[in-house]
DNA sequence: ATGTTATTTGACCGTCCATTCTAGATAGAG
DNA sequence: CTCTATCTAGAATGGACGGTCAAATAACAT
């Protein structure tokens, strides 16, 4: 036996941000092979294909995120706050993206779908996660009497869904702080 | 002289739906050559380069659809019912986006921002330009009586720019007509 | 008819692509 | 200390890429 010389997790987090950066398509092996400073037989021997190592750091991308849409919805505390508290952080995190990278799932999800079958059911179910996570925790919010009792829970997660979706999207574009302020505002407004 | 044996009209159109269907990247010209049917050497003489001919897919994209949310905007009759005809048509659309396309400029987006500078240019223009109608629609909305006087015409346009283009992402993923159905109707409450 | 000019055709260019192979280095097992 | 399995680096592979070219061709003006 022998060690690797290299820290195949490193490796990965670094692919990761190149694929973020610049998608699956625009991304070459020899980018990679350069960016992570590894021998290309060693990277194919760890990480298998091109297709194979993009999906990995997608789903690490997904893994790793700090914190996890879903963490902040089970925080303690009223459960509507941490659902204001989750449109806050992803206006924020949208407004402070100064590299204007967006959201690497965003990304995946203009790129690859609906051709790319694996990368189809890793966005469904991250999707269908979030709105799941957001549905119950309006649920509750409605149970503790936050949410006006005429609101539709599954719609307005629905809604919420698809919101976070153009907000990372749109801070793609020119980077109009005011814009997202606005809209995430709007947003929260409807949450009573 | 000699006349062209082709309709250059007729052969962007379908270099846009190919565009349009895989993306930038994953579109080689030897696709287009097989798609346009037309000789190597005539879509560059035609078009100029790569680059170039996406760009005047997108730019036809742009200005040809039909109905453009402009004109939706301008209608006659209250501007809160155009208003919300756009966002219902654009519901309406993403739902039936069977073969989950998406919206070009959303995919154009999310692959080429923010490195591409002619793509940044004229998605810029456009959310800039969408955003003003939205605007100043709602403004005449308020001035009809339409719209509750403690709202901000401005912040609501960019939310409905920013909800506008999740819809048309989140479509790229599983076709959930009850999610996008659901969001919608929402974000359309909040116009009172 | 004929000259002129633009378009078409299909071969062609060099480069880059993802992937594999070969050869040599190195660390753990015995 | 030797053996050998697995690592490394880098050359090599064949195919695909974006882009160009010269010759053949066809429509116009004259």
């Amino acid at each position: 036996m022998r060690t690797k010389e290299f820290d195949p997790d490193a490796a990965l987090q670094a692919a990761l941000e190149l694929f973020w950066e610049r998608g699956y398509e625009a991304t070459s092996m020899a980018d990679l092979v350069e960016r992570l400073n590894i021998g290309r037989a060693s990277l194919y021997a760890t990480f298998g294909n091109k297709h194979d190592l993009y999906m990995k750091a997608l789903e690490r991308y997904r893994e790793n995120r700090n914190p996890a849409p879903i963490d902040i919805l089970s925080r303690p505390g009223p459960a509507l706050t941490s659902v204001r508290a989750l449109v806050e952080f992803y206006a924020a995190d949208a407004i402070a993206d100064s590299r204007r990278r967006g959201c690497m799932i965003v990304n995946a999800a203009a790129e690859m779908l609906p051709a790319d079958a694996a990368v189809s059911r890793l966005i469904d179910t991250n999707w269908a996660a979030l709105e799941g996570a957001l549905t119950s925790a309006l649920i509750r919010a409605a149970g503790e009497g936050d949410l006006p009792a005429d609101r539709d829970p599954r719609a307005l997660a629905r809604f919420l869904l698809v919101f976070l979706q153009g907000l990372r999207l749109v801070s793609k574009g020119s980077a109009d702080a005011a814009r997202l302020r606005d809209a995430a505002s709007q947003a929260l407004s409807l949450l009573g």
